[in-house]
DNA sequence: TATGAATGAGAATTCATTCAT
DNA sequence: GATGAATGAATTCTCATTCAT
């Protein structure tokens, strides 16, 4: 179910070999996770990091070079995998049960993982200046390929004719609304998270969905 | 149709009397908007805003107790004036009609007022740690207001069945997609921005107009 | 009763004519008293003192060249002006009567002018850096008259030998005891501050008039 | 003769371990006596402390985590030590003996920890803001033992009937003015300072001693 | 006279980073 | 590897004083 793990994450790295290393630098980047992701960059301090590490402040900087690094890191690596492994849309499915598969696929996602996800939306709210390239490309060619089998599900008449890109961004919107955007959420809606986040779900697969489909 | 400006806004200050206090403490909030929207609290030095507003730090502080005041009048005046005056719905209009056009204002006055808008999504991203209970309840307010017309309309037959604050969330979601997340969007759609702009707000429309079509 | 007043305090100086000058000036003097008393000179700011005097910061330092001077004239002027009208000591009276007096005399000046009492002490506990040549002129010229008389009495055998500076430095020392160091007095006696005030007057006058009776 | 020193000061402390970390940690509290004794706490700065004690100002907070913490660590750790092994009195001693070696002994005390003693009398005399509790506390328990004590002694009439508690009050107010108001004491009095010393010293006795002496 | 406006020189404190061990 | 120690460069904020009106 998960399509990634900070173990699987790490190894792609080049530096770290032996056990206490790895479990080290997993604890780092969990607690700048946790930090980076709730206050940003500049709201979060090396302190902070390696007191919710549990180590020293000069350790931490033996891992990540700086700050930035560490930062750069979370958000390129992890951020990253939040993409790659997510979307599998089957081109030869019924588009509809399809569409709504990567709904739901995306909100479970966030939802399984709001730091990362927060991170991400924080960055780009900031106009993404730590955002590496690689991952920019990833993400355009996923969209890209995405965008061309629904393309191929409007040509056929199966979808109600859009601009493919579009309806990505519009997923990814309100699917972020409901992830990232809690304190708004929780500041309109009444009823418990999980209910909230049902209603949520419901609401986006019942505009989008019935937007498409053709009349 | 600029639905406010930031003469009106200071008007309902206590302070300011003078012209040249008017004009100073607007440099002011101007250098901090742009500063502060474009990378945080943290992100912002007084000394950037001092500088961006042509004049020393202390009398930057001399007209704002502290950073935080100046954050804080910034977020919860400018950006309040954003929702009040914004949202006229007619009840007894064609409910397409009034979502179509609540959906085009709201996208105007995001486009309008980028950088409030930036800073209020960026609070809200955060957790809205320093929005003020007032700011809070109006939006309840407004958006109280909104659902029980769009809730009307559904009870009468006009519109499918479905959530008014979830919808209204919907909205919300999209349009800040395009005037906030714009470095996502450039990333992801090719093209000039104002004609990415168009085909967000059709794609939107789209979306959300024939999603509640009731068929 | 009142040894002096704020009005001829003031006479001395060259420059306020008008009365209104003269309250303004009066006004200020009486809060920076009322502050660097309480706090010190470095403790002390000039908007605490434009405050408590109920105007500007800029009109304070139009009567008072600097924060300095200011604290300068009051200690010199107001601080002196404890001293000169004080002590009459007849010598042909009484040895103890006149000491008695004299003790007496010197507690109820205390008490009546804290605020010029506790500024004094707390100028000579920094050493004195502020106090003028004229003052310190005063107080000498002072003690070696009183020193005389006392000297006298003990020659002629109505007081015990006795260094007669050194006695007047010892009442000195028990009625600042009880004047300006009423933190400490409370944190040791029980009772209202009055009647520790009566209880340390009678003992100070059974050890220093006992204690000289000659025997 | 030494009552207590450095050494055995800080290691009622928790924190320093290591040899270096004393070594600093009491450079520090050593430059900040003096300072703080000399112009008090608003008229100490972090710089002046850090040059004295040869480092730099945030290495200071490296070891304090702030100038009030500093102070209040010197004010409430070393000033109570200045009381606490103090005051031996033999109940059975011969009262006036033991009188003159309390005298004795405060005088002795007092002149060895000058700044110490500057250092409460500047807070004492500023209403002890930051004099903490526990300090108090053995401060009243101190003077309620030796009240008692004296007590006994006067009513087994070997003492002229007086407030024991003022009476130490007396003795505090006399010693003190010999040891912190040395600027007062130079004015008035001619000869070498520890000549003047012995002679307060002297002058104290005979007022207290005979004063108490029953007739 | 009086004051709003402005500021340079500090003040305390923070923080990423380096260094020595 | 790990950490105590140290610091330069900010960063926020204060304050006495000056200036213009």
């Amino acid at each position: 179910m998960r399509p990634f793990d900070s173990d699987a994450d790490t190894s792609v790295h080049t530096k770290p070999r032996t056990r206490i290393q790895r479990e080290k630098e997993g604890a780092i980047l969990e607690a700048a996770l946790d930090l980076f992701s709730e206050n940003g960059f500049s709201g979060t301090t090396l302190d902070q990091i390696a007191l919710a590490a549990g180590m020293s402040k000069p350790n931490v900087l033996y891992y990540f070079p700086s700050k930035e690094e560490l930062y750069s890191e979370l958000l390129n690596r992890r951020v990253a995998n939040c993409f790659a492994p997510l979307e599998s849309m089957n081109p030869n499915g019924d588009p509809i049960e399809e569409l709504r598969g990567y709904i739901r696929r995306k909100m479970e996602i966030s939802r399984a993982y709001p730091r990362e996800s927060r991170l991400y939306a924080s960055e780009m709210l900031r106009g993404a200046p730590m955002l590496c390239d690689s991952v920019r490309g990833l993400m355009r060619a996923l969209i890209d390929a995405k965008a061309e089998i629904i393309q191929g599900w409007i040509d056929s008449g199966h979808l109600a004719p859009i601009d493919p890109k579009h309806l990505i961004i519009a997923i990814w919107a309100t699917t972020r609304q409901y992830t990232n955007f809690t304190a708004e959420i929780r500041g309109i809606a009444t009823g418990a998270d999980s209910e909230v986040f049902e209603g949520g779900m419901q609401t986006i697969e019942t505009l989008i969905l019935d937007g498409l489909r053709p009349r």
